[in-house]
DNA sequence: ATGATCTATCGCTTTTATCGATGGTATCCA
DNA sequence: TGGATACCATCGATAAAAGCGATAGATCAT
């Protein structure tokens, strides 16, 4: 049973080829260095270096060793990164709500950021709308979520607006209300409306008519690619994956500003990771 | 400075739910993981059992931590695994020295069965032909090789007969010998020849007129799809990778069996599993 | 030859790992 | 409601080992 503090001082010994040397650079006296590896030798029934020189020089299965003991080291390393980094109270895993409406770039802008910074935390990205976003933050499975503007927030939920995002009416070249060249509000209500759904039981879709739904806007692009309808969807998300199998309505006032909130929970809030995020979501909009 | 028991006594209790449970089974008193668990918070500074129920119960902190915990062992376990092969006289790597002529597939099929038997062993595949092949058996380099039967072997070389493999004469469709429908050897003379030639100084190159040569079977059979002449290569080659761009020469007596051999060098046998893997390779032929 | 710089080895001290015993507490069953 | 049975924390005592300084032998450069 090989103890760490061995693996290092043979790891150190074989970088700089002399025992004294690593001895003097891990701040231990000479005859523990030769101890410790003679005993490391013993316990892996294997010779690690060849003494007939003046310098120890590792042995063919003594470099092979190597390899493995600075794996061993590595992973040591990690963990005490990761115990330094949870005992100055960072939290272990950071995990993110994203709304469609959200346009990711800022966000993948701030990510080599925040793994410098914190190299050990574990980021996870929960894809989800207002009301099952919501009942994420809620209940501490994300920390932090992205969302358009709700009109009502439960009181322990927290918020703060982020960058808008541009919200456009769409339809399929093939539909019929793409022919137009100026469309009222009024005409819309004759067709088929695409909106968000949520799997969250209680707030009723506002139903005027037989609406389609679906609880994602990729889901609903989808749907308006087809042809079944207009949907309101981000500008954003039809410039990037749309292709070019959708079309904008232009009604007057459109396409609209939407206002993205970045919400948390007051009784959960997120640790150092989550709020340095937080406050770079919120400082400096664009 | 955690210790390796300290972490391995973590990871029993946290997978079996009890420090009695873990002490029982890595054979400690339960003080003793009490103690080493308590230690091992303190050194990472972070609490990673909560001790208020019954039963100990990881922390978030913990649960995070464990992971790395189990990297630690896993690493050390694979280096004493690589120790304990080394001390039994494994070789810490196995170098192959292939030639084109050989057929990959039975190799192939015994590498997942040396994979378990050997697992720390390191797989290394080198290609060469003829004296390069030897070259590199001679010095250490690679310790198996398989050639084609050399006319002559240096006496510290071993051999021993494997597979054959069957070789062809091989034309382009564009070449003016792929028309006739029998062909004598001595109109290949009046063609340019595709040949083998060797980086290994010494032994020139038979040649008879100016040959084209290529230090592998892969780049003549190249040479003989641009048209530039007639080449002997490995059957199994020009099916596998030759597409339908060259035509086999009917000559009287091809295409011919060639003996392939499995070499090794006397001063530096192989390890046991070089040694595991020639038997294989020759005693049962299909 | 000589000084410098290695490594191996030998006592000695200090640290620590481990054990058994003890006490407190939660769970289960009669 | 007890009793039995787990579980964990704590406390000395002891044995193991980790570490140090000193010393001696070997090698290299001057």
């Amino acid at each position: 049973m090989p103890s760490i503090e061995a693996l290092r001082l043979f790891v150190e010994a074989a970088a700089h080829g002399a025992f004294s040397e690593a001895a003097r650079r891990l701040g231990k006296s000479q005859s523990t260095v030769s101890a410790a590896i003679a005993n490391l030798e013993v316990d892996l029934g294997v010779v690690l270096f060849d003494r007939s020189a003046r310098l120890p020089v590792l042995t063919p299965a003594g470099r092979h060793l190597l390899a493995n003991a600075e794996q061993v080291l590595a992973a040591q390393d990690r963990l005490l990164r990761a115990a330094a980094g949870l005992a100055a109270g960072h939290e272990p895993r950071l995990s993110l709500a994203l709304s469609d409406t959200y346009q990711p770039e800022r966000l993948e802008a701030l990510q080599s950021e925040l793994a410098a910074r914190y190299p050990e935390l574990a980021l996870e990205c929960l894809i989800a709308e207002s009301d099952d976003l919501l009942a994420l933050i809620d209940s501490g499975r994300a920390q932090l979520g992205f969302v358009e503007r709700q009109p009502y927030y439960p009181p322990d939920i927290e918020y703060a607006a982020t960058a808008p995002s541009q919200m456009g009416l769409y339809v399929s070249p093939r539909h019929p209300l793409a022919q137009n060249s100026r469309i009222e509000p009024a005409q819309l209500d004759a067709h088929r409306a695409l909106r968000l759904t949520t799997v969250q039981a209680g707030t009723a879709p506002r139903a005027r008519g037989h609406n389609w739904s679906a609880p994602s806007y990729l889901m609903l692009m989808e749907m308006a690619q087809g042809g079944f309808g207009w949907a309101e969807l981000p500008c954003w998300l039809v410039e990037r994956y749309g292709g070019n199998t959708l079309q904008m309505l232009p009604l007057p006032g459109w396409p609209r500003l939407l206002t993205i909130d970045v919400v948390w929970s007051r009784r959960r809030p997120p640790g150092p990771a989550g709020v340095w995020l937080l406050e770079r979501m919120t400082d400096s909009r664009p």
